[in-house]
DNA sequence: AAGTGGTCTAGACCACTAT
DNA sequence: TAGTGGTCTAGACCACTTT
């Protein structure tokens, strides 16, 4: 029967498939721990049991059962065997999709320059970007809006050094939007990141159309040049009904279907 | 020399060591990249050459090349070659830490039972954990100190099913640390998360020993049963000046000194 | 001693890209 | 056509755990 087949497919390894054997093999023992075959804390069938049960040679288990370890679903121990993990939160991890979304399409994103100018570095600006008090910097204001709705205001400084050319590229505003989508400049080597919760003053309320005292999420940046020197330092102010985190953990809905994409 | 053996060593494989050739060999590459060598947008040697200059064979190029990737260093284009990829925002990943710091000393975390209650489900909960309006649910509120200090509110909603063992084990505090630690419930197979920003209300500022409208991180959750039926909605509710989500991206200070650990 | 995961080899064949 | 990355084989040897 027809339905025989498909769940046949389902658990073994179509060789005509463009889905390589390592990724069909990682998705059935997904799918089964999914499915509660295998529960948290069971091992897995040995390496060389599912050689011979799917037919395939050890380096394509070996690299079927590295990919279920990359993404958190089993853990390997030498001389003992897999075993299914379970639930945990501190591998949690938040991205910045829903931010990169706001950048991705050029039609629905605007991004308004407020402000541009040389300024003197403070204590603090000093201590960030590793110049001394009274050096010049240079300071950017942008509005960032979404569908014509103010969304993120971005206050940035910037290393004022002739003979670094980046200064003249980070002014344009598409600069950002390449930052998010993978197109960012290639002088720039690392950035750490911060995310605070904050309330929005009663300026930055004025420009994002809020209240003041409206929680509001602070995105905090610096990035640094290949010789390890602070470039840019700043921050994204964005109201917190206007962006959320989300993530997901353990073992999400398996479509059991058969379409599969990579 | 001294100095130009371990200058050696740096670039080339250590057949000796406990570090596994790829992950070596990953290494090279990775710190070839931080230092400039490479440049964004530049193409890696190709994998063959790659095999004679290191003298490993092609599926431990292979592997190494596959870390880099992972780890958003590199990007693969079949046919064109490896090339290295410039700093991206989108993939950034904040993960939780910081928040799990504070669990994982039992001597310096206390978790304190505030009030658990049966309680009707109203349009929210019903909504939240696909129960019908009016069904009993069970409510849970704890107060989580660190170091004696008030740090995160939690509120929890359950399923009150006596079919369903596990509320009684959710009712334990020690519940929460195995949440963050990998050590939890076997019967939980996914969940979501949401951050959100947020400000105290006046009885949450009471219990966190803040005051009203002071910013703050709200941590919604929702976790399923291995029949994908919601079992737990609840939230943490944590100041922002006791909490930070940090991530950074790109190459970070290779220490090319050589003491690798994995 | 037997079984487990961890690494590695030296090729093979394929799909894709450039010229 | 030549070069690239992508997959896969059928073993080998090792370190570790359990019995």
């Amino acid at each position: 029967m027809e339905k025989s087949k498909a769940q046949e497919s389902r658990w073994s390894i179509d060789r005509s498939s463009y889905v390589p054997a390592y990724a069909q093999l990682a998705q059935i023992l997904r799918a089964q721990i999914a499915a509660g075959r295998f529960r948290p804390g069971d091992r897995l069938p040995s390496e060389s049991q599912l050689c011979e049960r799917y037919g395939v040679s050890p380096m394509t288990v070996r690299r079927a059962i590295n990919l279920l370890v990359d993404q958190g679903v089993v853990v390997t121990e030498q001389g003992r065997g897999t075993f299914v993990r379970p639930l945990d939160l501190g591998t949690v991890s938040f991205g910045l999709e829903e931010l990169r979304r706001l950048f991705r399409d050029p039609e629905r994103t605007s991004v308004r320059l407020l402000e541009a100018r040389i300024t003197s570095a403070t204590e603090r600006i000093g201590r960030k970007l590793g110049v001394r008090v009274g050096q010049r910097t240079i300071f950017i204001r942008r509005l960032i809006s979404y569908d014509g709705k103010p969304t993120i205001l971005h206050r940035e400084y910037l290393i004022y050094d002739p003979a670094r050319p980046i200064v003249e590229a980070e002014l344009e505003v598409t600069a950002l939007r390449g930052l998010l989508n993978g197109q960012s400049l290639s002088t720039l080597k690392r950035g750490e990141l911060a995310i605070e919760a904050t309330v929005l003053t009663e300026e930055e309320a004025r420009f994002l159309e809020s209240r003041t005292g409206a929680p509001a999420f602070r995105l905090e940046h610096v990035f640094y040049d290949f010789e390890d020197r602070p470039v840019s330092w700043g921050w994204f102010i964005c109201p917190g009904d206007r962006l959320r985190f989300t993530a997901v953990v353990g073992l999400q809905g398996e479509r059991t279907t058969g379409n599969e994409r990579e």
